[in-house]
DNA sequence: CGCGACGTTGATTTGCCTCAACGATTGTGG
DNA sequence: CCACAATCGTTGAGGCAAATCAACGTCGCG
């Protein structure tokens, strides 16, 4: 069943009854992604926030000399969205699209607040996950402000060993800040010891 | 009154019974910190999340070689603390001092849970908060995945112009991922124009 | 099969850092 | 209240980490 992972992640945080349960259900949309489909662009309100249910996301930028950043990657049992445009209803400022084939569950701006409005547990919950987010962030401001790039490859593939294998390079390397050529040149350098 | 600052903060986002602040401010301890004394050491357990009423703190790291890195800047009506820290109860990754004389309101991590329990709204008020935090740090990562540190410096004085003139440019150039040296070169570029 | 994205490698350039010296400012103890 | 130390900001010289540019082999996909 499609909603089973989604309901195993928040039961880590909160307990729904049954009658929850189905109320919550009917707030949500299930979708399919394949490969390199996008499911925002920039500029367009981005409408849901995403449960990953299986596959991997990117959120990104592109720059003024067309270069992409990854800001954000998910994988199943994350969330992705441009969480600003999502909350304001004002055009994106990142990209989405997904890496591998991906199942997701969405829900609206809308039915979120109904969500919270008749299940006020679910402040909690989403409490707890942007908590948790923001804990994940800081550290990654704080690896960006005082590691090199070496170390920051090396703090990534020791952090996500699996997300490695599953991640291009040149994907790797536009969320640690280096260009791949540079990647690439670490690689070997590392490989020769 | 000391808490007026923060009542007014979170009426921003929840509305709360007279009875209710009363039970808030049962909770909370003010406390005065001078200028470069330490809230939080690495090493400590972040024992309380701390409200702004005046003043500014920073939370920052030293690196290996003694560099300072500031993670997060915080001015009167912000929140700061080693979330992680206080969460867990663990061993804190952060300095946390002030830069200005400061007065700060403090909650403890069980006062805190049993406000959760007593005022459910202060779910929803923290859901908030931490959104809203996600969002900027969110928006700090791309910037430094995809600015040069002269772009940095612009959109930190345009953002902050209020901030640019409390710190110092050392402190400044911490919280930008650069040296002081090589902020002052950019100061002298940007004023021959 | 052929095209386009990817990863590798080398040569060169550049953005930012380190080191060092100096004057100005701040803070502190006598 | 002054003297002295410490920290800060500035400037210049030189160095290094990472970027750019370019060429080439490989692979996956249409």
């Amino acid at each position: 069943m499609d909603f089973e992972l989604l309901f195993r992640n928040i039961s880590r945080h909160i307990t729904l009854e049954t009658a929850e349960k189905d109320l919550f259900i009917s707030l949500l949309q299930t979708k399919r992604v394949r490969r390199k489909e996008y499911l925002l662009k920039q500029g367009d309100i981005c409408r849901t926030e995403n449960f990953i249910v299986s596959g991997c996301l990117r959120a990104y930028t592109i720059d003024e000399e067309g270069q992409e950043h990854i800001v954000l990657l998910g994988v199943e049992d994350w969330w992705i969205s441009d969480l600003y445009s999502f909350l304001t209803q004002t055009p994106a400022a990142f990209f989405i699209d997904a890496l591998e084939e991906s199942e997701i569950v969405q829900i609206t701006r809308n039915n979120l607040e109904t969500l919270y409005e008749k299940i006020p547990k679910f402040e909690r919950f989403f409490r707890i996950l942007f908590q948790n987010a923001f804990i994940a962030q800081q550290q990654r401001i704080n690896q960006n402000l005082s590691l090199t790039a070496e170390q920051r490859y090396l703090e990534f593939i020791r952090k996500y060993p699996q997300l490695e294998q599953r991640l291009t390079q040149k994907q790797i390397s536009s969320y640690l800040g280096i260009t791949p050529v540079f990647l690439s040149m670490l690689r070997r350098k590392l490989a020769n010891r």
